[in-house]
RNA sequence: UGGGGUAUAGCCAAGCGGUAAGGCACGGGACUUUGACUCCCGCAUUCGUUGGUUCGAGUCCAGCUACCCCAGCCA
């Protein structure tokens, strides 16, 4: 069963609702997610599943999963594998309508050949630096292509002998006959065909021409009946040609494919380009694509984000054209919205620090009733005894005005147990703080005499009786900058330092020995926090997912 | 003085000639055995700018400005 997308009203599903009022594609509505499979999956190509898959379901009509795999030089199946892993994991299914660009290199031939016998395309012998010098520039016109009047027999003749092997990579290239002289880069006779004698993941050594981007894609969304061609807005210089092959090729234009083109996501303190990604993976800087810290969607589900979570984030931030910057705080607030509603509630110790409860008897262990969930009558029990760890950040020997927390001769309450009162520190040789000890109110357990008395603060805490010993890996932004607008040279650079800090010595409450990798839970008044993969059940690794909103540390600063 | 786009709050973003939605962030308050959650309240006399049309303009027209994209045999 897909999930469903409650995409913003937008300009998309405006035009399309045009298009059915004139009485266009009268078959329903089609569209695709093109991936190249050259790359993993990131929170921005999310984005555009979650367009395309969405606005498939909210007109009743279907989308395809169509592997864009016209460049062997830069694919490899590995992808094709992970993307599909990364879709279906949002929650998305194509049925049996995933296809693949190359499975329609015959076609694609045909309609070259085509375009030739029309007088629309030629072979052409200039290199590639003679076709950059004769495009012209931006302000300047080209020039014709010698090669641009050679007869449709001539041009038959020497695609097909560009097919067959006869010459060597960039020899030749087959070109649409448009205008040296348009405004519009794109239109000055665009490649099309290019020679390249590199085997394909799935073709093999069959094909030695492969198409371009520019040649594929509108032709690829034809044959599959796509309606509604949704890509990015650098796309937008491309679309003149877009309707031009269909238009030369005579596809009837109230059912042939429309391109509409869209702001691509950006995200402060996030890296998103492809190639920086890839750069970050291949230099080691992050152990690999599923790094929690990567934007990649393999990296955010191993971080422990929700496919829901992801999924309401792409409808909140809306469908536009302009450019636009989101905060990541948008990000962080779905998933903790989603995590609110459905992660188990467990205490764990970060920076322990233990308290001894001098009046509490020696040896005794209580098992205290504690609530899994807001919304669940379950309960678990933890265990509380005589030692505890609390955290170290919730004890201050001097605290200032507004400290709810543990401090001398301050009182405090333990979450689901009792109210303790500080009595003495002890410290080592270097004034560290090694102990705290405190005397405990036994009367103070819920639905004990005194459990109503008003304690401003409450305390997580983790007894010493039965505690996991427990590794937690915290996370911080690649980058700390919120824009990211350094070069590609030296981005690596401006990253973080900080962004991964690896906690060895944490303590958690018993109840999860037995979790499984990527369970979830929210560490009481600390944040959410996933199994990692490379926990075992003698060494359980968290990753921290995001913190609780936080007043107080704000109050600090 | 090439072409194509985009400008509405700190960040996203609705708005389609009738008097500025919503979310995030932020600030305040209530509640609280999570300084969380939840709940209230506040947050654009103004829509890049200047003119024009109109009873009425964020919406229509003209000029100006700023920013983004394009000169791969990448996608």
């Amino acid at each position: 069963m897909p999930e469903n997308v409650n995409l913003l009203p937008n300009f998309i599903h405006n035009a399309i609702d045009e298009d059915l009022k004139n009485g266009k594609y009268a078959d329903g509505i089609h569209t695709r997610f093109p991936p190249e499979p050259n790359g993993y999956l990131h929170i921005g190509h999310a984005k555009s599943i979650c367009i395309n898959f969405g606005t498939a379901q909210k007109y009743n009509g279907l989308c395809n999963l169509r592997f864009d795999d016209t460049n062997p030089t830069k694919e490899d199946v590995e992808y094709v594998d992970s993307i599909q892993e990364d879709v279906k994991w949002l929650g998305f299914t194509w049925d049996d309508r995933m296809f693949y660009a190359s499975n329609y290199f015959d076609k694609l031939y045909d309609f070259a050949v085509e375009l030739i016998k029309r007088g629309k395309a030629y072979v052409c012998d200039l290199t590639a630096d003679e076709i950059r010098q004769y495009r012209g520039t931006l302000t300047e016109p080209g020039k014709e292509s010698p090669y641009r009047s050679r007869s449709i027999e001539e041009n038959l003749d020497l695609f097909k002998r560009m097919k067959d092997g006869e010459f060597a990579d960039g020899e030749k290239v087959l070109r649409a006959k448009i205008d040296m002289a348009a405004p519009n880069i794109t239109m000055r006779d665009p490649v099309i065909y290019r020679i390249s004698h590199t085997k394909h993941h799935r073709t093999g050594d069959k094909w030695c021409i492969y198409p371009m981007y520019d040649f594929a894609h509108p032709l690829s969304d034809a044959i599959e009946k796509i309606t509604h061609s949704i890509c990015t807005l650098e796309f937008e210089d491309h679309r003149p040609l877009y309707d031009w092959l269909l238009e030369s090729l005579g596809f009837d234009s109230n059912t042939r494919p429309r391109q509409l083109e869209f702001a691509r996501l950006n995200l402060t303190n996030m890296i998103m380009s492809k190639r920086k990604l890839r750069q970050l993976v291949e230099g080691g800087y992050v152990s690999g694509w599923d790094d929690p810290r990567m934007p990649t969607i393999s990296g955010l589900r191993r971080r422990g984000y929700t496919p829901e979570s992801i999924r309401n984030f792409c409808e909140q931030i809306g469908v536009a054209k302009s450019n636009s910057l989101v905060d990541i705080a948008m990000l962080e607030h779905c998933v903790r919205e989603d995590l609110n509603k459905r992660a188990d509630r467990i205490m764990a110790v970060l920076d322990p620090v233990k308290v001894v409860i001098t009046n509490y008897p020696a040896g005794k262990c209580e098992y205290l009733p504690a609530e899994n969930k807001p919304n669940s009558s379950a309960a678990r029990y933890v265990p509380f005894a005589r030692e505890i760890y609390i955290e170290r950040g919730d004890f201050m020997e001097v605290a200032p005005k507004k400290f709810f927390r543990l401090k001398p001769d301050g009182e405090v309450r333990l979450k689901y147990a009792y109210i303790i009162k500080c009595t003495d520190i002890i410290k080592d040789a270097a004034g560290n703080i090694v102990q705290i000890n405190c005397t405990y109110d036994p009367d103070s357990k819920r639905g004990g005499a005194t459990a109503g008395r008003k304690i401003k603060g409450t305390l997580h805490w983790v007894a010493l009786t039965g505690c996991l010993n427990a590794e937690v890996r915290l996370y911080d932004y690649l980058l700390k900058d919120e824009e990211n607008h350094t070069e590609q040279s030296d981005f690596i650079k401006a990253l973080n330092p900080d962004s991964l800090v690896v906690l060895k010595n944490c303590k958690v409450e018993p109840s999860v020995a037995w979790a499984a990798p990527g369970t979830k839970y929210q560490f009481l008044r600390q944040g959410y926090f996933c199994i990692d993969k490379d926990s075992t059940k003698d060494s359980l690794v968290f990753n921290k997912i995001v913190g609780l909103r936080d007043s107080w540390a704000k109050k600090k600063k």
